[in-house]
RNA sequence: GCGCUUGUAGCUCAGGGGAUAGAGCAACGGACUUCUAAUCCGUUGGCCGUAGGUUCGAUUCCUACCAAGCGCACCA
């Protein structure tokens, strides 16, 4: 059962027979946006409906609210009135929240699932850190704000595919291989220059350590272009396991890793560029092609083949999102980080090029993260003195942790990430907070047993029982889920699902503290089991798209 | 100089044409013989960056300006 959209069919119906009656004359009625007001005494759901048709039918609002009210027919309508400007103000009866309440029950590990992303097929692309060292804490926001988006996406109804796309190719890799050799040499006792732009991280010196462990000096019988062509690949491996564990280890699992070098070596970039070069949009200057991406609104032409033959790494790109289309998505959504906005005109530019829809390609851009400790700034990490990994912030703060302060802000906001917050064990930290509701919720079932009451009586629960604003503020709050899902998921906003839990939670903490469980009259006991079986699923299901645990003890 | 994002309570942030602008923290005052006090209840706290414009109505949309972050390669 779905309250609002029946409200909102009830609503529209209501208009139309005004309209049938003569009451205002209007081509097309707008969709009915039903609202839960700001405030209780405004009612259950509120709608500006009447407000938004009276610009067109040029007729006072508050007597086509009047109208609408008049003709209004809908069950569990307790009295709709008209307040302010023209807003429609509905009380409905408490019927519906005991019914809503039911349903939740019956969904289970379901509830919050719908339709609304009609299985759209989506593939969301984002970390795609080059493997070339650890990932650090801007990446950890990437996977943590990506995986939570495919996980909402999933739970509104889309077909989701997530993707990481391996940057396995070009300059970067070189220098990786430069850098293992330098160092390699290096712990050979062997003079050598560090590349200028080389890696200078202590992972490449545990790289060539392991190359020693494993062959010793076996590979300075070989020419060094031969050398760094394996010491390219032995890299590339070793970065890419780590990152795969790190990630895994962050609760973050891809179903596609992607590799650029495949690109290169399957013909596809010359194939792309072959392609554009007929259609046009490619062009040759100074011995270099170009995309023409300013027929798109870019600033200036690109390049896409070096004058001395070799891709771009834009070329690349082009093939990788021609790929991405030919597979079927009819949304593609990548996550970069603010230091890559000003790539995203290019590859629309080279996607509408290739005649694809440049708004089915959603560029979701993820500002940067500062680290906060004791009031300071943290740049650098302790240990390394390099910038602090993404495995140092989960072994400082914790998975769970680390994973929602990186959800719980818009994307467009610059994330102030409180250490000292994240770690402490207290009512400030919004995760323990959310977590504490859950467990609390299992420990009450758990003494329940002890005491052998059953806890799945749902059949003879009798609802009406449940009766003060705490429990009822509850069930409505649960009743929201499924279309707070449904809009974070259209809105691409996972951070709404982390400020809905710690709503949730807040309203259960409040009713704990009001209202007791166990040892109360068993007919009102048995409704309030059933009112806390729904919490803890709901509960659940928001830290399940969180990628939260739910910890049955704290 | 150009572009993207942001400017809302002391701090960190939600909201996003409409009814008295919200939350958490901080500050202050209360609640544990009772299902976990990692909790709850209450109080204090706002020219929604500035100036114009559109609108019956702007914190929300538009323009300019100011401030912060990030970009502006034949690097990735």
């Amino acid at each position: 059962m779905n309250i609002k959209e029946l409200l909102q069919d009830a609503i529209g119906q209501a208009a139309q027979d005004a309209m049938t009656d003569g009451v205002f004359c209007l081509p097309v009625l707008p969709p009915v946006m039903l609202e839960i007001p700001p405030q209780k005494e405004y009612g259950d759901y509120a709608t500006n409906f009447a407000m938004q048709m009276a610009r067109g039918a040029k007729t006072n609002p508050r007597k086509i609210a009047e109208a609408i009210v008049e003709r209004l027919q809908f069950p569990w309508m307790e009295r709709a009135e008209i307040a302010g400007p023209g807003f429609i103000n509905f009380y409905l009866k408490p019927d519906w929240l005991y019914a809503m309440l039911s349903d939740i029950i019956a969904a289970g590990e379901c509830f919050g699932q719908t339709d609304a992303g009609q299985g759209e097929k989506v593939q969301v692309e984002f970390v795609s850190a080059n493997p070339t060292g650890p990932l650090h804490v801007g990446h950890g926001r990437g996977a943590a704000v990506g995986s939570a988006l495919a996980n909402l996406l999933q739970m509104a109804g889309y077909d989701v595919e997530k993707e990481y796309y391996i940057n396995d190719a070009g300059n970067q890799m070189d220098n990786l291989a430069l850098s293992v050799n330098a160092r390699y040499l290096e712990l050979l006792g062997i003079e050598s220059d560090f590349p200028e732009d080389g890696y200078h991280g202590q992972d490449i010196i545990v790289t060539a350590q392991r190359i020693i462990a494993q062959a010793g000096d076996e590979y300075l019988k070989i020419s060094q272009q031969e050398r760094l062509d394996v010491f390219r690949e032995l890299a590339r491996q070793e970065k890419l396991s780590i990152l795969r564990e790190d990630l895994e280890a962050f609760g973050v699992t891809f179903d596609i890793w992607f590799s650029e070098k495949c690109l290169h070596e399957n013909g596809e970039i010359a194939k792309t560029c072959k392609a554009l070069q007929n259609n046009g949009f490619i062009y040759e200057q100074d011995g270099a092609l170009w995309l023409k991406s300013t027929a798109y609104g870019d600033d200036k032409d690109r390049v896409v083949i070096r004058d001395n033959g070799v891709p771009t790494y834009l070329a690349a790109d082009i093939a990788y999102h021609h790929d991405k289309f030919k597979r079927g998505f009819q949304k593609v959504i990548n996550i970069w980080g603010a230091d890559h906005h000003g790539y995203i005109c290019r590859v629309k530019a080279a996607v509408s090029a290739l005649g694809y829809n440049s708004d089915d390609l959603e560029v979701l851009i993820l500002q940067m993260v500062n680290l906060f400790q004791g009031g300071e700034v943290v740049k650098m990490s302790k240990r390394t003195g390099q910038g602090v990994t993404l495995a140092e912030l989960i072994e400082e703060v914790g998975c769970d942790a680390a994973r929602f302060f990186f959800i719980m802000r818009s994307i467009d906001s610059q994330l102030d990430f409180d250490m000292d917050l994240a770690k402490s064990r207290s009512n400030d930290n919004p995760v323990y907070y959310i977590q504490y509701a859950y467990a609390r919720i299992a420990s009450v079932f758990r003494q329940l047993e002890e005491i052998d009451v059953s806890v799945d009586r749902k059949n003879a629960v009798n609802m009406e029982l449940l009766t003060t604003s705490y429990e009822l503020d509850l069930i409505k709050k649960m009743g929201e889920f499924p279309d707070e899902v449904a809009s974070a998921a259209q809105e691409r906003a996972p951070h709404r699902i982390a400020r809905y839990a710690h709503e949730l939670a807040g309203l259960f903490h409040s009713f704990y503290n009001q209202c007791r469980v166990i040892g109360v009259d068993p007919e009102l006991q048995t409704a309030r089991i059933a009112l806390i079986t729904a919490v803890q699923i709901t509960i659940r299901q928001t830290l399940k798209i969180l990628g939260v645990s739910a910890p049955e003890k704290m």
